[in-house]
DNA sequence: CTTTTAACTTGCGTTTCGCAAGCTAACTGC
DNA sequence: GCAGTTAGCTTGCGAAACGCAAGTTAAAAG
């Protein structure tokens, strides 16, 4: 179990540490999609039984889901998104327009994403808060 | 109320399955920031090196890096990334400013992003094409 | 031509994962 | 109100992935 020291851990690094592995995202995937129930989550994903209840449970003390008891089925839990996990949605886009522009026909056809507000198609891009246009690796510098 | 019934393997699982492990967007990561080198990446990262081959092996014959071999010293390869490499960025922020968000006063500074294009302090969000505004869980539709 | 360096590869012990079975509390039918 | 069913887990075990250290190869440096 050695670590290793000079690990500058920024938040690319965290953020990992939270949702970095094989079925995390995706669970957080179904829950952005609607799913709230372990049954439905197994499902829809073909995830194995305990690595789901442990990922949610992680989830959930990490802060990203609320785990109630359904007030109408008291053997069902619901696990709903707290403002944390919601605002993981952007990384969630992002992951799914990269997929959609580069890996899409390989098996499969890309998700049209229709923006209510607006009512238009929607092909979601990560923007500058200060002027609104694309960020580009070169055009961003990094400071602390 | 949900939406969607049986999304099979959508965009973000196909995404997951080149960039969705422990330290493949780490690598990336480097990338962003400049990093092109194999031992720079060790160091950097502290991955272990049969790892980090296997990683960078996959890249590349994913399309996200291109190996070269330096011109001015024929040990070193150099590890570029390619435009399906570079459109990740996007994905990378997204990370970053969520964790900055939510995990940052836990153990370290968030970084400050400025737009160097426009000049200012950013905090990148994603938003739609067609308005610019940023896109909100409840605010999309998914259609096949 | 010997030494050093960069980029790996190999071997091996440890951790994580997938699958199947079992468990428990809560609901449902009779 | 008891038996059977269902939802949500937990446990056990073999398989795959990972971390570490040592070894290999090709090229540069001395």
């Amino acid at each position: 179990m050695t670590q290793q020291p000079p690990l500058e851990k920024d938040s690319v690094a965290r953020t990992l540490e939270v949702i970095g592995d094989r079925w995390t995202f995706l669970i957080l995937r179904e829950a952005f999609f609607g799913v709230q129930r372990y049954d439905q989550m197994q499902a829809n994903l073909g995830i194995a039984t305990n690595i789901l209840a442990q990922r949610l449970k992680k989830l959930t003390t990490d802060g990203v889901f609320r785990r109630e008891t359904d007030p109408e089925d008291g053997r069902r839990r619901i696990y709903r998104l707290t403002e944390k996990g919601r605002d993981l949605y952007g990384v969630c886009l992002s992951l799914l327009a990269w997929g959609d522009r580069w890996l899409a026909d390989a098996d499969g056809p890309p998700l049209t994403l229709i923006h209510k507000t607006c009512g238009a198609v929607t092909h979601p891009y990560v923007a500058c808060s200060a002027c609104g246009k694309p960020l580009r690796p070169r055009e961003v510098d990094y400071r602390l």
